[in-house]
RNA sequence: CGCGGAGUGGAGCAGCUCGGUAGCUCGUCGGGCUCAUAACCCGAAGGUCGUUGGUUCAAAUCCAGCCUCCGCAACCA
């Protein structure tokens, strides 16, 4: 026999600053039922998922908590894992990037890179604050201060290697444009337009500035950045530089590597890069897709719409989760998830449709035949559309999985349930089990039922593994008829079949109860965000009263305002604060219209150093409450305090 | 004029490459059936296909302008 084809999928390795949602649960559950599906069409599947531990943010987090990075870790590995175990997934390893041997593998990679000349030594500049001893880009500063401690940033520059990615700009280019390796491809336009054309710029691969990472072998100050790190989890994984496995020649390239859209750009450009850097192939496919938004907003913890996949998963069971997931995850679109459409969906399509035609078909055999079918057969009008409808999914299902559109699969698997519920309205059972002349019509038409019920589960079976083999058991099928192989083949079950009822697949669920106590549930969690909330606060750093007696803070009255072209955020505040005229350039366009604001007082940081932002001198800047959710309030002072009073 | 995507019956989407009866799922209403998880089946209502203009015998579909929304990039001092 010769040797399987081999199918190699992968997530994204999840960096574990917080316990896993149900976002991770969308990219994990698409690959596993791929994985699934993949393996029972006989392919030889290696299927990984993992963790991306290292990097300042996972070492101020356990720092937090008063633990060792590694120990932080650790712990939300291990609820990374239950979780994966609740919803049935089925990795085949689990790489963690403080794994020795990836390490190995990435200290290897580092130096090849350096010695084939893609890495050097340069300078980093960005803002730095010098108490946290710590890098920030322009984007991750709060109000211009630092994200950590609030305090002043200074421009500086630290030594640092970079990797030299402008020789494979048009490498890749056409890798996007010109090949299917990106799915969706339209997005291919939108990364080729921002990134290549303007120029490749060379990435920053290494940090002084922290020591929670890969030491670089032959510079013992940096630590590995997290590109090359993370990406090479792909390979390593599969012993690529390292002893502990001998499968890179197996598995390599890799069939579909599966992204949220965040993490597409690393993916589009930056790992095949790298991958060209080492001479290596490139893997055949990226599928990107959205991210679960709840009700029209994207997921947020403040908002309180996060919903937990365990209480989830509880409630309904892991496959009507799983389901749902994927029946709504359109490759590149955002999908919209809430309560509603949830449990509208798993009532519709899993209790309606799919259950309760097992139930009905079960029960009628049960109740017709005392469970065993006989043996005479006579067929009638509505067979044949029935059977090619069934024999036909196979092919359709195989095409969709193949190009990773889930939805698509599991819509066409959805049509021969309908289409059975159909048949059993057409062809009336019920009345031929009132005749006794037509009990050998009224075989055939159960069976036929079976047959395509036995056909829509084996398929699914990859997608909902649990309840699947259940539905099966239900119909008598046993192993082998229920095969991948016997899937587009017609009259698999034995003639005397015996069924079993069991109980109900997917119980309906009653949905204004559900969604009463879901948002209760939700409810009740939300104090417990506030806490942290404010646990967060406390554990700032301290300030002395020197420190704030440096900041001057003044009334000013806005006395016109205007939005600042090309910006999408900026307002273009004018004050008066008592002694002049300033500009302050205020990122609030989007909550604050110039009118709302013109004739208010409000307080002004006086002495903050200028900036230039979108061309316009910013002399200081108005202070205004995050609200949490992304929202911003402008402070605003009574009318009767006199502009220019010093506040204090 | 930074780049890209999207605007289709109450909701969510397909159709647009290759112009020619506007389709699907959910919801609503009416009917049928009773094997089944108040499930199933059939039918109906409901759409100026964002807007304006152009090409054409004919445009949701092609072209141009405009409006709105959403991503990405740049500034949220």
């Amino acid at each position: 026999m010769c040797k399987k084809e081999t199918f190699y999928i992968t997530t994204p390795i999840y960096y574990p600053s917080g316990n896993p949602h149900i976002g991770h649960c969308y990219t994990t559950v698409a690959c596993d039922s791929i994985a699934r599906y993949k393996r029972m069409q006989g392919y030889d599947v290696m299927f990984l998922t993992g963790t991306d531990e290292h990097g300042i943010k996972i070492e101020q987090k356990a720092a937090e908590k008063g633990v060792a990075p590694k120990q932080y870790v650790d712990e939300i590995v291990e609820i990374f894992k239950k979780l994966w175990s609740f919803m049935n997934i089925s990795y085949d390893r689990y790489i963690r990037t403080t794994d020795d041997y990836h390490v190995e593998t990435v200290q290897k990679i580092f130096k090849e890179l350096y010695d084939r000349g893609y890495i050097y030594k340069g300078e980093y500049k960005g803002k730095y604050c010098t108490p946290c001893e710590s890098f920030w880009t322009e984007s991750q500063l709060v109000d211009g201060k630092c994200p950590e401690c609030g305090r002043e940033v200074t421009q500086a520059s630290e030594e640092a290697y970079f990797f030299k990615m402008s020789p494979f700009a048009d490498r890749i280019e056409k890798l996007l444009t010109e090949t299917d390796y990106l799915r969706p491809k339209t997005r291919a336009v939108e990364l080729v337009n921002n990134f290549i054309k303007p120029g490749l710029e060379d990435l920053c691969v290494s940090r002084t500035s922290f020591t929670w990472g890969v030491p670089v072998t032959f510079d013992d100050k940096h630590v590995v950045y997290v590109w090359i790190d993370a990406l090479s989890n792909y390979i390593s994984a599969l012993g690529y530089k390292n002893e502990k496995y001998n499968d890179y020649d197996k598995y390599w390239p890799a069939d579909v590597h599966m992204v949220a859209k965040d993490i597409m750009r690393f993916h589009a450009i930056i790992w095949p890069a790298m991958l060209m850097a080492l001479e290596l192939p490139l893997p055949k496919h990226l599928a990107v897709h959205g991210w679960i938004t709840f009700n029209g907003q994207k997921m947020s913890k403040s908002l309180g719409n996060v919903v937990d996949p365990f209480v989830l998963g509880e409630r309904y069971g892991a496959d009507a989760i799983r389901y749902h997931i994927m029946r709504e995850m359109a490759l590149g679109a955002d999908s919209s998830f809430s309560n509603e459409i949830m449990i509208n969906r798993i009532n519709s399509d899993l209790a309606n449709g799919l259950g309760n035609l097992v139930s009905r078909t079960v029960a009628m055999i049960d109740k017709y035949f005392g469970a065993t079918l006989p043996t005479e057969r006579e067929s009638g009008e509505f067979d044949d559309e029935l059977i090619e409808c069934a024999t036909a999914l196979k092919a359709k299902v195989d095409e969709y999985v193949d190009k990773t559109q889930l939805n698509n699969a599991l819509a066409e698997i959805f049509k021969l349930v309908s289409r059975a519920n159909k048949y059993i309205d057409e062809t009336a059972p019920w009345v031929l089990g009132k005749d006794e002349s037509k009990k050998a019509r009224l075989a055939a038409v159960l069976y036929n039922l079976l047959e395509s019920i036995r056909i829509a589960a084996t398929l699914l079976s990859a997608f909902m593994p649990t309840t699947m083999p259940k539905a099966l058991e239900q119909i008598g099928a046993d192993e082998s008829s229920a095969s991948y192989e016997n899937a587009d083949k017609f009259g698999v079950l034995p003639a005397d079949v015996t069924v079993k009822r069991g109980e109900l697949l997917f119980p309906r669920i009653d949905v204004e109860k559900e969604i009463e106590e879901l948002n209760n549930i939700i409810k009740s969690s939300a104090p417990k965000q506030a806490e942290e909330k404010k646990v967060k606060i406390e554990g700032l750093a301290q300030i002395g009263i020197d420190d704030f007696a440096k900041v001057e803070l003044r009334v000013a009255k806005v006395t016109n305002c205007e939005p600042i072209k090309k910006a999408k955020k900026l307002l273009k505040l004018t004050l008066d604060d008592g002694e002049g005229e300033r500009t302050v350039a205020s990122g609030i366009a989007k909550f604050y219209k110039p009118e709302q604001l013109i004739g208010k007082k409000i307080i002004l940081v006086a002495n903050l150093k200028p900036a230039v932002l979108c061309g316009v001198e910013s002399q200081g800047m108005i202070l205004a409450a995050d609200d949490g959710d992304g929202g911003v309030n402008v402070v605003f002072i009574d009318d009767s305090v006199p502009t220019g009073s010093r506040v204090r």
